[in-house]
DNA sequence: GCAATTGTTGTATGATCGTTCAACAAGAAA
DNA sequence: TTTCTTGTTGAACGATCATACAACAATTGC
């Protein structure tokens, strides 16, 4: 008598935050791998090891996955100026933007991938300005600190969007020509642009 | 009897240089409308008014009017940047990049789409590679004139590079979040950071 | 006029796309 | 155990994708 083994589960059960979690974390890498004509059903699904029927399940289609993953994008920025309950100090902030955990093509290329489909997606322009006010106003709340001041005025504003775009930029450069924007030198164009505004950092 | 007409023609014939021309400027205006993922066949055939072989014909494929479409989208900038034999001076090269001509939602909105797709596709990354060093060079080199410099130095360079970052930037801001980036306020940044480098613009 | 050239058309093809949904099964509750 | 809830599967569907190519026709050269 062959003792019967209880049958192998055909597949995991996971809660549905555990599985909505998986699902964005797989959109993500194949945003980062493939941009955003890579941003399939079968892609996705076959990275995260799931059948073609959960992205509908949890996120009602492809457009919900990819809002989600734009708020998950946004998510590891917005912790770290966020997560002692103010931004930490603007020196730390920006050391902290090059580290390998935020310089990286990997994590940097989905940025690419996603704003070039917000600029003609006004469901994603909508979402995308929620983050970025947040974004903006966290920036801003550093740099004023920074200049001994309690709350941001519209100097700190201005200097906050331009720091914000200046950084924008140099992701974009070192995503499509990573020769040309080394770390070294995305570091010394925030240097040498804030330093007259904010002495040596 | 009616008199015979001559039958009308069924088609227009272009020379290859035209028809080209044509299939490109259609490609851009998809990109400019529908991002990376509004560039197929049908849509860009659509808007040329041009059969759906054409492409093949003419590029090879899709990926062929992509090139082709990058090299285009770099032309008028370059164009700016060489008319006259050399650059502009510097303060005429950055009111023209705010003019209406340059600093258009419809215009930008390529950069975006391709960059996305630049970031993970290594024949449109060299591509890209050419068009940059040689951006590069003439801001470097309109940078070196303004400080009265016959030839960029290393400083020029550095300062170049930072430049082209921040006009990307603020490219993307416009284009995903024109409440936040109006021209005023993105020139306003060009303003800030560049001032304390070269003197009042 | 006539033939050669070459730009153009549009269908056929097979692959892949996003969505739907009925059947299913894993785990919790009874 | 049995029932119930609910996360999961995967096939089916119609739409759309890029490409190939044989037939065609506008123009050029003669």
């Amino acid at each position: 008598m062959i003792p019967r083994q209880p049958p192998e589960p055909r597949f995991k059960r996971l809660s549905a935050d555990q599985r909505a979690a998986e699902l964005v974390q797989a959109g993500l890498a194949v945003l980062a791998t493939g941009g955003i004509t890579a941003f399939t059903i079968d892609n996705i699904c076959k990275r995260a090891g799931a059948s073609r029927g959960l992205i509908g399940h949890h996120f009602g289609g492809k457009d919900g996955l990819l809002a989600a993953c734009y708020a998950a994008a946004y998510a590891p920025l917005l912790l770290m100026l966020q997560d002692a309950g103010a931004p930490p100090a603007l020196p730390d902030l920006i050391d902290e933007l090059f580290t390998d955990r935020q310089f990286r093509r990997e994590g940097l290329n989905i940025w690419l991938a996603l704003w070039g489909e917000i600029a003609v997606n006004p469901r994603l322009q909508a979402e995308h300005l929620k983050h970025y006010r947040t974004y903006h106003r966290l920036i801003a709340t550093a740099i004023a600190r920074h200049r001994n001041r309690t709350a941001a005025d519209p100097e700190d504003l201005a200097l906050a969007t331009a720091l914000i775009a200046l950084l924008d930029g140099i992701w974009v450069e070192f995503c499509i020509a990573p020769q040309e924007m080394s770390r070294d030198r995305a570091r010394a164009a925030v240097q040498t642009l804030l330093t007259p505004h904010l002495g040596p950092i």
